[in-house]
DNA sequence: GCATCCTTGTTGAGACTTCAACTGTCTTCC
DNA sequence: GGAAGACAGTTGAAGTCTCAACAAGGATGC
């Protein structure tokens, strides 16, 4: 596995890169295996989060899809099925004719707001109580950089 | 979204989070672009390594599902789908009359080979790279002790 | 005013994952 | 030695994600 021109991680850096993949998935797995208890994956649940930070608990589909880094084509995907779920609605963007919102209905922000005590308790233990305070918020720092420079503008639609 | 019981995260603490979240779902898609050009996805690459790095590259099923944190399920397809491609082979494990080995061919090794350069740069650029050595390595410590709690004896097949 | 290009959002096919059910082998305990 | 249960791995169906192709509304330039 030996080749000019690529430079291989160094031992430490490979343990490092090697935790981060395994911590990754099973974090993931983690979590997943609360939310499902409320019918929710982890991708549609932070989508009914960032309609109930908005204003009018509503948003446009690309903001939408921006903002939790996903394709457009995902969110069509997964608002259908909220929608299915009678979490979401969909209508028409006054202003942009070729917009929709989406909206959290109350069904949406119940269950938003049931799946939330298990989601928490679930971070905090997987990711949050293993790690001192400083630890965790330096692990924060260094992955809001890591964002930052794979997608600056924040408007990565992936 | 108040209630009892349940220990919301601090402002702080909920940045952090997000940047998790944020920049796990950038990176990954970074690498699967990465990866693409070679055919082949990141759970995949991974197994190939692992089998790389076994003597006889070769490694029972249910191992390799533990090393890449994989269902047994999923591993099968996968390896499925690598054996249809040439890059693995199955035989069975001459111990145990229900096992199954699997072992990385020629082809296969080639092909990690080629991958693995455009992986590492994927992985200097948008991880190793945006952060100091010394932040770099503590984000590995602590995401070491992440997955340690999770899975303590590394054999969670998920 | 309208031709061109850009943007928004959707669709469908194919690939990937999950889950539950299944086959066959090993182990334990009597 | 054989019954009961545990373990290894596979299967197929249903759900989810990616990609490329598309429809339709807006922006720009003439």
């Amino acid at each position: 596995m030996e080749s000019a021109g690529t430079r291989w991680l160094d031992p430490e850096e490979q343990q490092a890169w090697r935790s981060y993949v395994r911590a990754v998935r099973l974090v993931d797995e983690m979590l997943r295996r609360g939310l499902e208890e409320h019918e929710l994956s982890h991708p549609e649940y932070e989508i009914l989060v960032r309609l109930s930070e908005s204003p009018g608990r509503a948003l446009r589909m690309s903001e939408l899809a921006d903002e939790v880094v996903n394709s457009r084509s995902r969110l069509t995907h997964t608002v259908n099925r909220l929608e299915r779920a009678g979490w979401v609605a969909r209508r028409p963007c006054p202003q942009d004719g070729r917009g929709v919102e989406c909206l959290l209905t109350d069904a949406g922000f119940a269950v938003l707001e049931a799946a939330a005590h298990t989601h928490v308790s679930g971070v905090r233990e997987v990711l949050v109580d293993p790690l001192t305070r400083a630890e965790f918020l330096a692990l924060g720092a260094s992955l809001t950089k890591v964002a930052n420079r794979i997608d600056p503008a924040g408007r990565c639609t992936v």
